[in-house]
DNA sequence: TATTGTTATACTCTATAACTATA
DNA sequence: TATAGTTATAGAGTATAACAATA
């Protein structure tokens, strides 16, 4: 993720010649909303990377029971799951472990792999979260109405799934992708 | 501009997880158009940003003779137009000009400057990318109808220049330094 | 002394490969 | 032999700083 950079001179007059087209428009949407995103991460290790692992995590139960039954994910199936490296996982994993947000333990019955499960503390960071991503949401389409907003984001899910076409699949790798 | 990755498994059903907020999708479509705008960008040095530059050295005529009458942009100014940094903009315009699109002049009144231009041969080239990419415009909105692409495309040019706030500025700041 | 453009250096990510411990 | 996880190494991309020529 590259860092917020110093204001430039000029930028303004110059969207008057480049803001024309589709990819520019995309760029200067999907570039505030992470910044804007990122604000709401605020500290958590890896930003839009940890926050959908310690969302995946949260899907079971804090350390010490299962919330649901299923065992956790490991880390190389989250890894698979989200589109990350498995090296970077570990790194990742290292962060939000030290963080205090997840939990590594033991498969008792492979005792190779790691079974990734989200803290209570974890789970609690990750409400915040998800309100603070809400708010960003509403920020980046303030300047639409409420008809056109809910008009925007079904037209853009849509568009992101491909569902007409055999992309979806395409789309969702680059989706994680985006996201190593 | 990250390369385009090998194809990983189970991102497909990573997309049910994870494809509800805004964010996702949007990084999905900003992704997806990115990598068709890639192909449609060839061998051109520097993708999308040697593109900005072209299209802005196109500005003004090819060798010889100026097509307006202004003086082409030096170097520092492109630059900062685009909000290239300046060391970045040696090495681009160093491939651009190896590629026979553009020209370094100097300028007779300070001789330290250096005048950009597109050659006839930069001007070629830059009317076919953008045929190209208005084909990769419509190839990413083709899940719309019509109608819906229209509104959409009004929505999103909205939403980038942002002109009910006074983000403007940000914004194009923004798209600036997406170009970096 | 300040500015334009160039070159050299360092830092950040990411990707690849090598290593361990288990299976 | 193959797999889960870790660690080490190398590459691309970018930012920072030093430099030469000119103002």
């Amino acid at each position: 993720m590259p860092e917020p950079d110093a204001p430039v001179r000029g930028d303004v007059e110059a969207c008057a010649a480049l803001g024309d087209d589709l990819g520019w428009a995309l760029g200067v949407l999907a570039r505030t909303y992470r910044d804007v995103a990122k604000q709401a991460f605020g500290d958590l290790p890896g930003g839009a990377r940890g926050y959908q692992v310690l969302r995946y995590a949260a899907k079971w139960g804090p350390a010490g029971g299962p919330g649901t039954g299923e065992a956790p994910a490991t880390q190389l199936a989250l890894a698979q799951q989200l589109g990350i490296d498995r090296t970077v996982m570990t790194y990742l994993l290292d962060d939000l472990e030290r963080a205090g947000v997840v939990e590594r333990h033991a498969d008792p019955a492979d005792r190779r792999a790691r079974r990734i499960a989200a803290t209570a503390e974890g789970r609690a960071r990750l409400a915040e979260l998800d309100a603070r991503l809400r708010e960003a949401e509403d920020v980046v389409l303030r300047p639409l109405s409420g008809e056109e907003a809910a008009a925007f984001r079904g037209m853009l899910q849509r568009l992101a799934t491909q569902v007409d076409e055999g992309t979806a699949a395409a789309a969702c790798d680059e989706a994680a992708a985006d996201l190593r």
